[in-house]
DNA sequence: CGGAGGGTTGATTCCCCTCAAAATCAGTGG
DNA sequence: CCACTGATTTTGAGGGGAATCAACCCTCCG
């Protein structure tokens, strides 16, 4: 799915990591958001008509797909359906948000635990996670244009991270070597993520 | 507002500028948006229950009150409203993530003239604002924590797009002093904004 | 075996921050 | 009328974090 598009449909993530981006003129990536296993893939797109954003495939993905015209049906006949995709929609907007904080005003080193330990949260909620860490098949260049650095960098600061025995990504695996520490040094607070649920009429 | 506060209403607001903001641990605010009139106050924070952000008036406000429940009974009753409203927050989730790219991605320069565009581009749409120009009552202080600079470093920006000729932000007013050229320094697109409106059933 | 993709490391440069100090202005009270 | 205060804008000097440039290594794969 490629930015300016329309008549597309939505999905959602069944298999694989996806990722949505923004390419700018210069050539430049900065990626919004991955998409994990249970995910919506374009929900906006279809609502704003225009995907005003990219998305393309990580590792070899499965989705199911969800016919626009299906879903507003569905909402005219359920509308406590309408009011939990707004309610996910919503989620996903605080995400961005958080993101944007991480990237506005955390320096390199508590932006990339930040977003390792987001990560492990939203993959512990579907069961592909936990507290000791995780499979992860990104690479270095992804982290880079996911965490606005460069990709050089982005090696220094993992290689620092390891070095002072809190996480360890190698081999596609990231490894929380001290859960506790790291969690304090990137001010994490899994409040925004792990929300009440669709608030239902 | 505050973070972390549930139980609060949604407002529209009716008059002035507030903005919607999330504070660090450390002291620091990262600005996620301005809200002009006309625009949603919390609508997020209702949907997720709990606000992961603050707002605060920026100039004197008058909103209207929107009661969480009237609203879920409107959308049992207008499925198309909440179609409505759904859309109305993907075009916040927009802008949002049209904030992530600037911060991530551009220097402080197109930074900021992206930011005046983009902002004169929403006044326009509500009849405060044109391609000369608009009120602006941001301080540099604001500015910078929403561009994610310091605000030391906002005046020296402005001073040098002032002496390029480009845009003139002094005493409240934003002056563009050459419009196309601002627009061409700044990769501005304004697709992104002005969408077609609500996917009606 | 050659090439591509990904990871690692060092040297240098530069954008932007921090610290510091004035200047300007609105309001406030003596 | 004027000193006094606080908020905001302005400008300079110096420092630091991250980018850029440039190698080199590894593994996988046709």
């Amino acid at each position: 799915m490629h930015q300016g598009q329309s008549r597309h449909a939505a999905y959602i993530l069944a298999a694989g990591w996806a990722c949505s981006y923004k390419l700018l003129d210069d050539g430049q990536k900065q990626i919004v958001d991955f998409q994990i296993p249970g995910d919506f893939l374009g929900l906006r797109s279809v609502l704003l008509q225009v995907s005003d954003h990219s998305i393309e495939p990580v590792t070899d993905i499965e989705v199911t797909e969800i016919r626009v015209q299906d879903l507003l049906d569905a909402f005219a006949r359920t509308p406590r359906l309408a009011t939990a995709v707004l309610w996910a929609a919503s989620r996903d907007e605080a995400m961005v948000v958080e993101h944007l904080v991480g990237i506005g005003r955390r320096d390199a080193f508590q932006r990339m635990a930040h977003f390792l330990l987001e990560l492990g949260e939203r993959l512990t909620l579907v069961g592909l996670g936990s507290k000791a860490g995780y499979a992860c098949p990104l690479t270095q260049y992804l982290l880079a244009d996911a965490l606005g650095l460069s990709a050089v960098h982005v090696n220094r600061v993992l290689r620092q991270l390891r070095e002072a025995g809190m996480v360890t990504f190698r081999d596609g695996l990231v490894v929380f070597d001290n859960y506790d520490r790291l969690t304090d040094f990137a001010h994490f607070d899994p409040s925004y993520m792990d929300q009440i649920g669709p608030l239902l009429p």
